[in-house]
DNA sequence: CTATAATCGTTAGGAGGCTAACTGTCAGCC
DNA sequence: GGCTGACAGTTAGCCTCCTAACGATTATAG
């Protein structure tokens, strides 16, 4: 429950009231956007809970989960050629959560210190670490990911499978759009002649 | 762009192979859960540049909305009956915004530093505050607002409006679902003897 | 072979959340 | 009137995230 404002949303008629005086208020987009914000932020929160109630939060869970994915690949080796092997330094674990590289060294100092991952240089190349986990970390996500995966199924019991569907149809579509807004910076395109 | 983890999230057959090993892990629910994370964190992230770009971030911006709100029922007087004028105090804010009075009272602490709002104490009860919208915080507001409407309309101009309805009413009843999840304190029920 | 540029991981410092504990003030019971 | 408990706002300390800058290492150009 990091982030946001407003416990109870404004009603749909406050929201026509305040576009009397905002043309460029569109009652039903910004319900929407409000609604999503609250929706993701109480989601967020239900699983956090669980996280917190174990000593680890949704940032390490994370990285627990990527170093997880890429033991899995390469254990069960099912052939998926553009799964290969999942990230195992701190700049592609970066890069794959989402967070910058000195955002990523603290959430690994910790999850060492606390002995569920484990730091080896790269031999190859120096500059490089490998990130590890331990089977500590293995034992603690086979502990925690049943309650983790019960709660969000508890959590989307409420809606039926259809609407499941529909609601990720709608999502896509709003996260294609969110991308489109906002420019990142896009790294790999080092502009035409570089 | 506060909070999680997992850029690219995980496609939906990595998902079905997942849930042969966690019996628990229903693929429909995981996905819906993951993009619902996913896109109120993209929608965050598009107006959450708006802000930083003023130099205010999304809190603060919270609890100058909330102010406002106060004025503008107080000034417009539209006797709405449940809405009184909005909050005033710290603990008020605090309650609607939904963080903790220590974290309001370091909102407060910047806000008024840069001159948005004024702190006033209470005459009646020397305890409590008053915490007032200076004229500069509501020019902030008359000068940002337009394009953070024009923002969420666009983020949502994917959808139509039939779609928003849809997306409000199935994110509604996930915001149900965590609130039964989610045991709150529910402070004013000091148990059946107290 | 050397100089420059790019990349890796880390460090330093800031902001915004939280909890827990503290100080002042009000309300109620004797 | 004087305790005791409840409440308002603040403070102190922690965690996670960020940006900016750094030293070390590798890649590239001449």
């Amino acid at each position: 429950m990091p982030y946001l404002l407003l416990k109870d949303l404004p009603r749909y008629d406050c929201l026509i009231q305040a576009a009397k005086e905002f043309p460029d208020l569109d009652p039903s987009a910004a319900e929407a956007f409000l609604h999503l914000l609250r929706a993701g932020d109480d989601a967020f929160g239900v699983t956090e809970r669980n996280l917190i109630s174990r000593g680890i939060s949704h940032g390490r869970f994370g990285v627990l989960m990527l170093l997880w994915q890429g033991c899995q690949m390469r254990d069960g080796g099912a052939g998926n050629d553009d799964c290969d092997g999942g990230p195992r330094t701190p700049a592609e674990l970066a890069e794959a959560a989402g967070v910058t590289r000195a955002t990523m060294t603290g959430l690994i100092d910790t999850l060492e210190r606390d002995g569920y991952v484990k730091r080896q240089p790269d031999l190859d190349d120096r500059r490089m670490m490998s990130v590890l986990l331990t089977p500590r970390g293995e034992k603690f996500l086979r502990n925690f990911l049943p309650g983790h995966f019960k709660t969000t199924s508890k959590l989307m019991s409420t809606l039926t499978e259809p609407e499941r569907k529909t609601l990720v149809r709608l999502l896509t579509k709003i996260q294609r759009q969110a991308d489109v807004l906002n420019p990142r910076p896009v790294a790999a395109v080092p502009s035409v002649r570089a």
